[in-house]
RNA sequence: GUGGUCGUAGCUCAGCCGGUAGAGCGCUUGGUUGUGGUCCAGGAGGUCGCGGGUUCAAGCCCCGUCGAUCACCCCA
């Protein structure tokens, strides 16, 4: 067979689905807009030290490759960016002097990781991230706001409900170091593999590599289990008898978060103390998102606060930010038609076509349809009728205007055919453009 | 990157112990001489993912490769 085949990881989508990621876009793309939110495009490569640059954390890079490089040439390394955070940090670097701060802005992109693809994992894939960054301070109130605006954009969406896991890491690294363990970043490391390995292996974990005590990992897991959607986390945690100042903070600032999010978006958001992130570069609130239904996905919107990505040295840019997967949750979605398009093409009207001389005529009409922003399309040939019904039967398109004496407009779902004024007549809202519909 | 499972028509799948392929849906033509969807009758479409091997004979067995998927890893 000499069909070509897809490549592993590098999903492409059909024109109705495609209907479907470009509305989920537009539609972020506003409500980003809405609070204010600047759009940004960076470049697809990276040099590799900047990609690199906050990372032990050993992303799968692509690699540029010039054919004709020779071999040892000394080029500069490039790669594709893995995220969409790293590249705008070293976009504020680089435009420090021409941005207003507080900066925010939005990002929507492809990206791509080297990795093994999965169901929802992909080797490029789409991001639509938000951050806000500042010059030297980032007021803790953003870290209340991100998180709401991102309820906001997926608000009106038709996709299964999330629910957003939040934690702070000085909270989490007060009370560590609260209780006495030196390294606080590896016992988030180590917290973090509670879902996959069970209690007793990361306590085994604690103990062995932290040399933690077991009392020491008994309260370490005691604070993993707290979770709760609203501010009676802090109490809980109080009552474990730690005492830090770094803790505090964090619970002050998680409260905040949680309280805010339970009055302007309820049910969102559920403070769970067994987050903790992978990246090392967060240093405040970080975020996970699960889709209802689609656990198995992993986190479909993640991000955090981050103190020091960016900085040159003299200034440093703290921000906070949230990037939606958008590959990871439409994908999937699409794939199993759980969502799908109410067409696949734009159009809306298909002008029929009587015999070929009328063409020129059908053209006239289909423009002043598209005049008032009617996506109009006219009928490839002369065929009988009922063929070019079904022309637009199969795409979805929902009305046929015919052409003659009396034009008469038919909505092909119902069958109802009328005559129609072209100049004023127009389809119901929900017929103009395709919508999103959820099976 | 490591390991497991899977790969037959556009789609979903059947195909016995190896004997050179089948169904439903879809598509197409006609019944229906400009109005589709239902119904009826016909038709087209497969080098069995690709390459190699074993065999008189391979969709079926073996090896490789590509793709899908799962686990590890990592994360959107």
């Amino acid at each position: 067979m000499s069909r070509p085949q897809p490549l592993s990881g590098f999903p492409e989508l059909l024109p109705r689905q495609r209907i479907v990621e470009q509305q989920v876009v537009d539609h972020l793309r506003r409500a980003f807009e809405l609070h204010g939110f600047a759009g940004v495009q960076t470049r697809a490569v990276e040099s590799m030290d900047q990609l690199l640059r906050k990372g032990e954390t050993s992303k799968e890079v692509y690699v540029l490759r010039r054919l004709q490089a020779e071999a040892d040439s000394g080029e500069a390394g490039l790669g594709l960016h893995f995220d969409l955070t790293v590249p705008f940090a070293r976009y504020v670097l680089e435009n420090a002097g021409k941005l207003q701060f507080p900066f925010r802005r939005y990002q929507i992109q492809p990206c791509w990781r080297g990795e093994r693809p999965q169901e929802g994992r992909f080797r490029e894939f789409w991001q639509a991230d938000i951050d806000i960054v500042d010059r030297d301070d980032l007021p803790a109130h953003y870290e209340v706001e991100i998180p709401l605006v991102i309820a906001d954009a997926l608000r009106g969406l038709p996709l299964p409900p999330v629910r957003m896991h939040v934690n702070n890491r000085k909270l989490s690294q007060g009370f560590y170091q609260g209780v006495g363990i030196g390294n606080t970043e590896e016992a988030l490391r180590i917290i973090d593999k509670l879902d996959k390995i069970g209690a007793e292996a990361v306590a085994k974990l604690l103990i062995d590599q932290l040399d933690a005590t077991t009392e020491q990992a008994d309260a370490c897991l005691k604070l993993a289990a707290i979770s709760s959607t609203d501010t009676s986390f802090v109490d809980e945690v109080k009552a474990l008898g730690v005492s830090d100042p770094l803790l505090e903070e964090g619970l002050a600032e998680l409260a905040a978060v949680v309280e805010a999010a339970a009055t302007e978006a309820p049910g969102l958001v559920v403070a769970d103390m067994k987050i903790a992130r992978g990246l090392d570069y967060y240093t405040g609130t970080v975020y996970e998102t699960v889709m209802e239904g689609y656990e198995s996905l992993g986190s479909v919107c993640s991000g955090g606060r981050y103190d020091t990505l960016a900085s040159d040295g003299k200034n440093t840019y703290p921000g906070v930010g949230l990037s939606i997967g958008i590959s990871r949750i439409l994908v999937p979605l699409l794939q199993s038609g759980k969502l799908t398009a109410t067409r696949e093409v734009p159009t809306c009207v298909l002008v029929a076509l009587a015999d070929e001389d009328g063409r020129s005529e059908a053209n006239a009409l289909a423009q002043r349809l598209r005049s008032r922003g009617v996506a109009t399309q006219v009928s490839p040939s002369a065929a009988k009728y009922g063929k070019q019904i079904k022309f637009a039967d199969k795409r979805g398109i929902p009305f046929v205007l015919f052409p003659g004496d009396e034009l008469q407009m038919k909505d092909i779902r119902s069958g109802e055919q009328v005559p129609v004024d072209l100049d004023s007549w127009e389809p119901p809202t929900e017929d103009l453009h395709p919508r999103i519909v959820s099976a």
